[in-house]
DNA sequence: CTTGAAGCTCTAGTTGCTAGAGGGATTAAC
DNA sequence: GTTAATCCCTCTAGCAACTAGAGCTTCAAG
């Protein structure tokens, strides 16, 4: 039986985290020692370094609870936990090509930066003006309002 | 002199959200019509633009407020608003290999799953176990313990 | 037996918005 | 001229996923 502070150096999910997380649930309320401490298992812990390690993956928490859902249920088909890591998988592919098209875009704002004074700077000049923009990144595109997910890239 | 709504629509940022930069100072205060409601001129609208494309490669409103005001003194060296820009850069650039290291993890994941049951599920079995990863992502490297930047990748 | 670290609960803050309640203003149609 | 629809106002609260701090108790080492 370990304290939270071991259980966190071990699993290396900080202390209030791990209170957090039993707090909405997604970890077992610990048991506790007559001092009212938290002490947990290995079970816990193995939850908890399931839970760091999907975090790691990009994971939310919601997705998380599924996942330990099923995982709970080893005789179901594994379809949903695949479903689940596909879509993860296309929203970091959808969120690396986003960035890349970031990336381009700084790119050429500091590159035309002639290190002269902010009323000729092309950082932002670009800013302001949206037309001098190579491609249309977020804007005007298809959707011309972003969504959260887009937003989340950040 | 546009309405919120107006204004809304032709930028692109949400009613609430002009109303959001206007409480915490990013944009200044509207004028008001007689019956109290807010009127925008083309300076505001130019503003909210530049804060608009900002938002769009990824700044912070920290970073946007930055950048309006080294603006506001076109006589300064630009310097300031190149190293804003070159950081952003770095963090985008950061946030690409990071996201590509997790792409490569869940596409194993995913193409490893035979379909069986939750019992023999790659995705679960990967997550649970973090020594069947490939490479080391973000456990367990030069720290252990990972910063906000890193947990901002989602 | 004392001291200092670690633990406890609770509240509030972070970022960048978004949603809703409960009202007033404006505008277009009739 | 009025009425209905749509806008706009302020204010508070909520989202994810934690983080920080106050003010207290418990534990382990010396």
């Amino acid at each position: 039986m370990q304290s939270i502070g071991k259980l966190s150096e071990t699993v290396g999910v900080k202390v209030p985290t791990i209170r957090y997380y039993e707090q909405i649930g997604l970890l077992p309320a610990a048991e506790r020692s007559a001092g009212n401490q938290r002490l947990y298992g290995s079970q816990t812990r193995e939850r908890l370094a399931f839970i760091r390690h999907a975090r790691d993956l990009g994971f939310t928490l919601d997705a998380i609870r599924e996942l330990l859902s099923l995982s709970d249920r080893p005789d179901l088909p594994c379809a949903a936990a695949d479903n689940i890591a596909r879509r993860q998988l296309l929203d970091v592919k959808r969120r690396i090509a986003r960035l890349q098209a970031l990336q381009d875009e700084l790119e050429r704002m500091v590159i035309q930066c002639g290190h002269g004074t902010i009323s000729d700077c092309r950082v932002i000049e670009t800013l302001g003006n949206h037309a001098l923009c190579a491609h249309e990144h977020a804007l005007a595109g298809a959707d011309a309002h972003q969504n959260d997910a887009d937003r989340a890239v950040t």
